[in-house]
DNA sequence: CTGTATCCTAGTTGATACTG
DNA sequence: CAGTATCAACTAGGATACAG
């Protein structure tokens, strides 16, 4: 599969190589509840009383995988106000939020076509109308299959 | 955002639709050792002493992860035997395995842009030479930015 | 090299009650 | 509606020892 390419000889030197960056993702967001709020917010959703119920877990989980959230700039808090209402926050994608839905909808399409389910749901091209999914591809343009697909060093 | 189109008219009925699959894969590999195994598997290693030392972590914790990750169907239990010892397994990649990928490689995309760490590894297509990336992109080709991208139910 | 067994700690979550 | 505060349950993971 995925062949390594560098200077580096030693495999095992690798993992320690700045430190994966899938590691530290995972430390962020490798929770469910935080993976949920972030669909959840893809969805469009944006109050916190939607969060916690369509997500299925209590206010306390929700608050603190929210917060961690905004600490981390997936998500930013907005005051808004209803008509006769005190002002309130809602949670509102950033830019980090939106490069992170790759990560979401590969799991989504993972999930789809690998586990038993379902989910009349689909990802689609609003514009056109097709089908999306998320694939691997180069600055090229070309689709990147698993055997084309190789990790290597760049010069600093 | 995200826009929801459909036939259900009560948004918070979305989420008991089928079940999502983001959660049910979450609750699988919702783990940071089973997505390390993952990625790991993804730079070629195979054997169960590779993993666990280059992951970093206990090899009771790589044992369960690895034993979970076969169970549903990613990795593969192979025997080989080195010449002189006797028969082992060594771990490789299933298609279900390699179809993980875009999750992956995703979390790897968005942590190497987004937290703070400087390392020199890089997607590449191993074809053309050219930098890889995870993308949306629909069934005609066309990349589908965050603002066109809808989830929308299918009839069964 | 490829694991299993045990004990222990830390983090996520659920349940429930309370506040503005 | 938007949270906070507690407490208890579960699980992942580290440390260590042992085994084929």
């Amino acid at each position: 599969m995925t062949v390594l390419q560098g200077r580096l000889a030693d495999r095992d030197a690798w993992s320690a190589v700045g430190e994966c960056p899938v590691e530290k993702t995972m430390a962020l967001l490798g929770t469910k509840t935080a993976m949920l709020i972030m669909r959840e917010a893809y969805y469009g959703t944006t109050r916190f009383d939607d969060f916690w119920r369509r997500i299925g877990v209590t206010k306390a989980a929700a608050a603190a995988r929210l917060s961690e959230l905004v600490d981390a700039g997936l998500l930013e808090r907005r005051p808004y106000r209803e008509p006769g209402q005190r002002s309130r926050d809602e949670y509102v994608l950033t830019a980090a939020g939106e490069d992170f839905m790759p990560v979401v909808w590969a799991m989504f399409e993972w999930g789809r076509r690998h586990l038993p389910n379902r989910t009349p749901l689909r990802l689609a091209h609003a514009d056109c109308g097709a089908e999306a999914s998320v694939e691997i591809r180069c600055e090229k343009g070309h689709r990147v299959p698993p055997d084309e697909l190789v990790v290597r060093t760049v010069r600093s």
